[in-house]
Parts: structure tokens; C-alpha cells; sequence
DNA sequence: TATATAAGTTAGATTAACCTAACAAATAAT
DNA sequence: ATTATTTGTTAGGTTAATCTAACTTATATA
């Protein structure tokens, strides 16, 4: 059985797989900064994730997650995005309140709870920020997820996911209105700055940020 | 903030206290038995709690939640009876299978996730026991209780309270092993002379008197 | 009342997760 | 290639919650 914190570990070194796409490993300060601990702490666990081989890793090397560890994260990642899903949809909460309260939802110990969660849900495939609900056994539901910074003027998407989870950024497309599905389309680009004009669903075109549309993934329709 | 422990030696304190009815107060080596730690873990505990205020306790002495205490006990305990009736009524869980869990999902923060979580379930009273959810502000709905006399034939209950307090009557309730909670169901009701048949939990039905009957108040099930 | 038993405390140790300070290795910059 | 910087490790310490063993106080019994 893993401790809340070896569980904490263990998801962040699978987001952090996320992040850098193509390199699925990381480096002791980057897990330290992301757990908020200091890298000496970082060292100490990761020795002991190693020990229960959720990790593969030896001294000065790449960190990276075994086919256990993975799965172990999995497991994590699914409970948190159900229950973003439940209190989102259930309970009333908010986009940006949502990740605090599963933060800790997640480390609770029941097959059979995240199971009928996931029933009582209708198998939800996304959560509240489109993000995918790993399955029971594992699998990732794709998504052909493009940037807002990548459409070319006049094309149209709707918005899949947010790449920057931040509370800021959160409070921004709330201010926007922009929810996962809203339906955007690229009126203009500035080449400038690579900020662009965009129309949200059926409002007054606006003006956004390149690092905006940076942080946004969308499907084109 | 209060540490998972913290929270449930509250708990444990605030449970004795309704077990031993008029004398609200508890002793380190029942805590101890009770939370599955040795008396010297209790012992440390007690220590650390009277010092944040929560109970009075003195070397030797008996421990007795303050009011700060038991209105953070009643809070956790608020918790695990909701989630109890959402994983009973929502995810059908099992009578048997959700304090287990509930036992966990007690000690997560979230002030809104419990007020919703309520009113998704739309202010129940009472959880799959039977027993009373706090409210909010800290009241506990009283359960109706009735008489044994009054039920009928074939009716589940569970014992409340006494309404004689006799030693005799009380003697003659251990005797029967029946205690506060125990499960009793009514076989049979002779009309004659008021004396009816009941079955303590699993046990043998046998015969007790009109007098007994209406000497003890139970809660429906 | 004296003593035996039960209840409660203290002292000292352990483990998990964290820290700081000092050091070592790897990488980047001149 | 040498140095400077970044990255990672080690050693030693802290805190919360637990333990065991030895001790003390309170209560029950003869």
C-alpha cells in the first residue's frame, strides 16, 4: 500500500510526463519545485520509490516511472479527474474549485467507490477541464488537441482542455465565459506579438495574448 | 488546523460520550482500546489536545471534550454521516461497506464540499444507522423514538435509551445482553396481557413483559 | 487498612516526511 | 579546457505519531 505522499510522488512524476511530451522523464528539483519540497527531500523518496521499484533511477540520473509506478499513477490521476468531475457536475462547483478538493478526494482507498463514482458519473471520458479520465484498466480516451496559438485566421474550434491549470488563468476564461466546448474562432492574428483576435461563441470579437493562446488547447471543427 | 489523528481522537471522545450517556467523560485507556493505539500514545495525544484548548484533562483525571472540542468532533462526525448516506443512497454501497470508507472521507477540507454534499442529498436526518446527522450549525435532529410497547409485529428496531432507570431494570438488560444500539425485532404481541416475543439480534425469540416493553425507548429501522 | 489489581504516566526509541547546510557531479559559458 | 553555474546528494536534525518497558497513582478486595 502506498502512503499519501509516495502518491503525491508518483502522479506528479506522471504529469510531469505529460508536460515534456516527448521526454517522459525528470530531474529531482523540477519533481521538488512541483511538490513544493526542497530537493533533499525529493532525493530521500525518490530512493525509496526506487526501493519499491515504482521508479527507475539511479544516482544523478533521469527519473523515470516503471510499468507499476504508471500504473500506480494512473490510478491517482483517474480518482482526481472523476472527482472533478462529480463535484463540477454534481455538486455545483466551480472550474477553478474543483482541484483543491480532489486534491485530497484522490488518496481515498476504495476500488469499489472510484468504480461507482465512475457509474454514477455515466463513464464520463473528460473532466471539467477536458482533460481525459483514464479507464479502469488504464486506457487514455485521445483527444486531437491542437493550441489556439497553432489555428490559422478564420478557423473554428471548440476549446478541449487547458494546458496552464493556474487559478489566474482559470478566473480569466471564467471572466471570458470560455468553458470547455465553447466555440471560438480565430478572427485575426498579429504577427507582431502573436496575439490574436478571437470570437466567443457568438460575442464581439476580442483580443487575446499569443501567451494565451498558448495556454489553451481547442479541437478544430 | 487539526491533523488527521487530531480529528479522530475528537471523534472518538465525542462517540464515548453518547455511549456512556450521563457521564459524558472518558478515560485514557478507553480512548485507547477505542482508537486501537497503546494507553501511552493516548496518554501524548491527550496531552497535545488539552493544550490546543480541545479537552479538559488533568494527570489522573478524567478527559472531557471543551466546547471548542466537541463542536470540532461534532463537525467531523457531520462529515462521516453524510458521506455514509451519499456512498448508501447514491453509489449503492452497502449497509456493512460504508463506514469503512466514510471513515476516510470524513477528514477532507472543504466547509462547501460538506454544505453541498447535504444539500445534494437533500438534508437528510439520519444516516444508514439510523442516527442522526448534525446539522450545520452543530444541533442534532432527535430520533423519534417510540416505545417498544407501541410497535407492531414484525417491526426492526434499534434500543434508543431507558425510560426506567432502576437497577433492577438495568440489571435485568444485561442480563438479556442488550445495550444501547442493540437490534431487537418484535415476533409477536400477546393481547391478553400486553407481553410480547422478541428476537435481540440473531438470537432466540423469548418473552418479555408489558412492563418491560413499555420501560424502553427504540428507534424504528 | 493493607495490599493486589487496574488505570494512567514517563522515558526513551522508532519511522515517515520533512528541513538546512555542506558537498559532489554534471552541464553550460567563457 | 577550465571555471562557473546548475543540479543532485549526503549528513545530521526536527516533528508527529507511534511503540515498549518501567514506573506511579487510584481503585477494589480481602
Amino acid at each position: 500500500m502506498l502512503s499519501y505522499t509516495e502518491e503525491n510522488y508518483l502522479k506528479a512524476l506522471l504529469k510531469l510526463s505529460f508536460q515534456n511530451e516527448d521526454k517522459p522523464e525528470a530531474g529531482t528539483n523540477e519533481m521538488a519545485a512541483y511538490l513544493g519540497v526542497k530537493p533533499a527531500t525529493a532525493t530521500d523518496m525518490l530512493k525509496k520509490l526506487k526501493e519499491k521499484e515504482l521508479v527507475t533511477y539511479k544516482k544523478y540520473g533521469k527519473i523515470l516511472l516503471t510499468e507499476s509506478g504508471r500504473k500506480s499513477g494512473i490510478a491517482i490521476l483517474r480518482k482526481h479527474r472523476l472527482w472533478e468531475t462529480f463535484l463540477y457536475e454534481k455538486l455545483d462547483f466551480s472550474w477553478d474549485e474543483v482541484h483543491e478538493v480532489a486534491e485530497q478526494l484522490e488518496h481515498i482507498q476504495s476500488a469499489k467507490l472510484v468504480d461507482k463514482l465512475e457509474e454514477f458519473l455515466n463513464f464520463p471520458e473528460f473532466d471539467p477541464h477536458g482533460d481525459p479520465i483514464p479507464k479502469a484498466n488504464g486506457e487514455m480516451p485521445e483527444l486531437a488537441k491542437s493550441l489556439l496559438s497553432e489555428l490559422q485566421v478564420g478557423e473554428l474550434c471548440r476549446v478541449a482542455a487547458v494546458k496552464d491549470t493556474s487559478t489566474l488563468f482559470l478566473q480569466y476564461l471564467e471572466k471570458l465565459s470560455i468553458t470547455i466546448g465553447s466555440q471560438l474562432r480565430v478572427i485575426d492574428v498579429v504577427p507582431f506579438d502573436g496575439s490574436l483576435s478571437i470570437q466567443i461563441e457568438t460575442e464581439e470579437p476580442r483580443s487575446v495574448s499569443m501567451k494565451f493562446a498558448e495556454s489553451l488547447f481547442v479541437q478544430r471543427i
